[in-house]
DNA sequence: TATGAATGAGTGTTCATTCAT
DNA sequence: GATGAATGAACACTCATTCAT
């Protein structure tokens, strides 16, 4: 049935698991979690069924690698960016850059991570177990968290406002996702991140408004 | 087990959909769409299966009917803030705050509802059919729509820079829906309303850069 | 597919229940728990797969159902002879009797419910969850239980020596049990059952050694 | 991984079978046949799945030869005191002292093996082959036998009462196995095969009744 | 001989929906 | 209109066994 490749015993072993963590992503992407079937993934990843229970100990776990192997690079580029010694705002920029960038190459499984975890905060609407939706939001409370530091390091040098930096945050994370799960962002990715920032430093208002 | 009622048979059968549609809310609420289950609405609706079924076609668009008639309200007050003739800053103001409401008042639910359709974008990831989804969405968007139209108002009335209305409308949207989620909205309702407004309309940044 | 029956909606209902229960004598009596499944015994009963979980919470419960109903009209049985007001031995020649009547009667499924509480004893070998081998265990256990009781009555009034009565009451049902499951009970169920009685009582050597 | 051994090749390969050999009693005293998974059986002989599958051909058969090697010795025991020139009832209070013996030391094992023959008569619950189980029966079955001969010599004899020796021997064995299972063998190992041989020999009543 | 990665057959359980009363 | 018994499609997961190296 399967082909056989012609690779090193390492290869091929390594490919198994990485064909299934390809296939996973597909019909992740297509389908969600919930509507996403083991089934489907191994007809994908021309596997058998066990095989992903080798690698993955359930189909959460499978969902869970998924996520943290995508997410690992983006998370180190952006640690860089807040170790930089670029100027506050310029910092920011890079990172909406970053982020609107990895959530447009793997947006179809992020769209479905924010799905599962809606609200990234509390409930149990999702398929998916306490216990691993819990290691999904602090996944993304830390990413957002980065966000955080970077902005009361501005407040700290006296580039941005005495405002909450947390709630601005988590405001500013909201509009990124936002404007890549609309589609809203351009071909220039740049041309975005650029716009962006622009409202969330300077506001949308053309005066400010005598009180 | 069930005592009956001395009322008309017409207002007994009202009744019968209203408290299916009440016992709808908390379930769903609770359980999210997937999760919650016919037979758990109707233990609290006291009343029978097939009821159900005999008002509503079937689980979703029990969903659909239950968010909205609960949504009605709202959107006629926001019609009627899009009609008055308050300067647009104050506009958008009094509607955030109008949304801050309905959303606080409604949390259990539109959280449901966001998760439901994750993106209010695209693909199939809820247990939504497609159909029902597109319905949802065009909900939304008709309310971001409205959002839009008084951006627009201020950016021909020379108040709101010349900016993308749509993207913009969006971005506050997340915003506001994003405070909700996470709880960041304090007692005082307007605060928080103000806190968003400001950050929207002035920005972040305390002073502008030179270009 | 399958025939309706001309029956009132209420027997129909314990029809329904009834033949799910016959059903899942003659799969488990056949099969044993573990390799009994539930398709059979749908299949058999001439019924849908949901249906069985609407009377029964699982599969285990299904089978622990069963066996408590079979076993019901023995367990009274017994307890009537028990109070009777017959001579000791008498007693327990009759509850021989109805011990391996019960056991011919219900051979196939009782074989069965030994085998998934091994030594009636300890341990996790079979697929019953502890929780419900603990039932079946106390049921057994009360059941032999009834034995100790007479044998102790007969210490006390004299008739039967001086001797652990539990151990004795094990190693008489134990017996009754290995007699049937042997198939050597006769036609002549009363012949067995005397013939266990005499050994029982008087042992199998021609004199007593002198020790 | 596994810390290669340096000794002659064969040597190697006779402790690889040894080792899954213990290996597999310990797991199958443990979990029952059905339960205990080779995995587990590797995972304690330190050893490879294959390998377990060079020496024994499937999971019964591993089990079935575990079980014949742990018997052997027991088995040539029970021949040598047949073969003596004892007393019958000597005989057999000897014999049932082994027995004990041997069952309190296998007693896993044992145990498990009961549960997959239960009955070691008919049919097919347990997850054995109808093959293996055959096997296993017959082994029992020629243990018995040889408490059958006992008896059938004590009849010649006459030390025994002129009874159905199959029957008795089966009556014997079955209390012998209660016994054990039920944890009711005392420290004092004979003084239970005392008491065992005692009821079976002269019976529990005080005094034969008059017919 | 030893290994362990790959395999896939097999099954209990949930729950939305129907429809006869 | 109200009911609830009956239904069956859908799905994750286990584990003995194989076979290429």
């Amino acid at each position: 049935m399967r082909t056989t490749q012609a690779v090193s015993l390492n290869d091929v072993s390594r490919s198994k698991r990485q064909q299934i963590l390809d296939a996973a992503y597909v019909v992740f992407s297509r389908k969600g979690f919930h509507r996403a079937t083991v089934d489907e993934i191994i007809a994908l990843a021309d596997t058998g069924k066990g095989t992903v229970y080798n690698y993955f100990t359930n189909k959460e776990k499978l969902f869970y690698t998924l996520v943290k192997e995508r997410s690992a690079p983006f998370e180190s580029a952006l640690q860089e960016v807040v170790r930089s010694h670029d100027p506050v705002l310029t910092k920011l920029e890079i990172m909406i850059r970053l982020f609107l960038q990895f959530y447009l190459d793997n947006g179809g499984l992020l769209r479905v991570l924010m799905h599962e975890m809606r609200g990234f905060g509390s409930e149990q609407y999702s398929t998916l177990s306490q216990e691993q939706r819990e290691k999904h939001q602090n996944s993304f409370r830390a990413t957002i968290d980065i966000l955080q530091q970077v902005l009361e390091e501005g407040i700290r040098v006296g580039v941005i406002k005495e405002c909450d930096a947390q709630k601005s945050a988590y405001a500013l994370f909201s509009v990124i996702v936002t404007m890549v799960f609309q589609n809203f962002v351009e071909e220039n990715l740049e041309a975005t991140a650029h716009l962006i920032a622009d409202v969330f430093f300077y506001g949308i208002a053309k005066e400010r408004l005598a009180k």
